[in-house]
DNA sequence: TCATGGTTACAAAAAGGTGCGTAATTTACG
DNA sequence: CGTAAATTACGCACCTTTTTGTAACCATGA
């Protein structure tokens, strides 16, 4: 994990953030331990293929960890690693800030200003 | 702005966000005001089309102020809207968290338990 | 003609969806 | 009793869609 070449690591998180499954998988982990299943129907838009990327990808960025359990049918549990934990409320914070962006800002687009 | 459709403030903010850019271009515009021409200099691995389409999405987000002057050569300046300058020490904290990510957690590689 | 900040058209690359196959055991059925 | 189906979490191949790169073109006025 965290294998990314890059010299900033806010390029680096972004990597891993970016996307449309990473911060709702974590939001919905941060509910708790969560089967495969469990994901799927949380977010039944998810293919099971982007599922399983996403949630390796996080694996690999050690936000996620996935308990695989003997027996049959097969069960695999994912929750989130303690850093995984840490990272929820700065995705909260910037939900909140999005809140908080004036969506009447469009009062002032692209001006021509002269000197 | 903000036309974006989700319930989830969350889905919203990273898809202004996800990708390789948008954080770095705020990042270098926290810097204070810059041209589209110090943007590709700040960043020279970003083609033309790209900065341009990134900036107005940036700005459409209300993130980005775009003024355009009079003059000749023409002349455009690019800097963060107060919305925006609140945007950066969230962006700030994920770059903090991410440092502080064990890179050593690959000790614990998929595990399997049997119960 | 140059520089600046774009746009547009086309091509390449990356991301994503669909459906099939698989493992290993239990349950269901004739 | 023999066997077929169901179950869960994928991997893989193929195909479509989206994103991004490349390059060319445009306007302005000194």
């Amino acid at each position: 994990m965290k294998d990314l070449v890059s010299r900033c690591p806010i390029e680096e998180v972004m990597q891993v953030l970016s996307g449309r499954w990473p911060s709702l998988l974590i939001y919905y982990l941060s509910d708790g331990t969560k089967r495969f299943s469990d994901l799927q129907r949380d977010n039944p838009t998810i293919s099971h293929k982007m599922l399983t990327l996403e949630l390796r990808k996080l694996e690999d960025a050690g936000i996620v960890r996935r308990t695989e359990f003997e027996g049959y049918p097969r069960r695999v549990e994912y929750d989130l690693t303690v850093d995984g934990g840490r990272l929820v409320p700065l995705i909260d914070a910037l939900g909140d800030w999005w809140d908080g962006v004036s969506g009447a800002a469009d009062a002032s687009p692209s001006q021509i200003t002269m000197i």
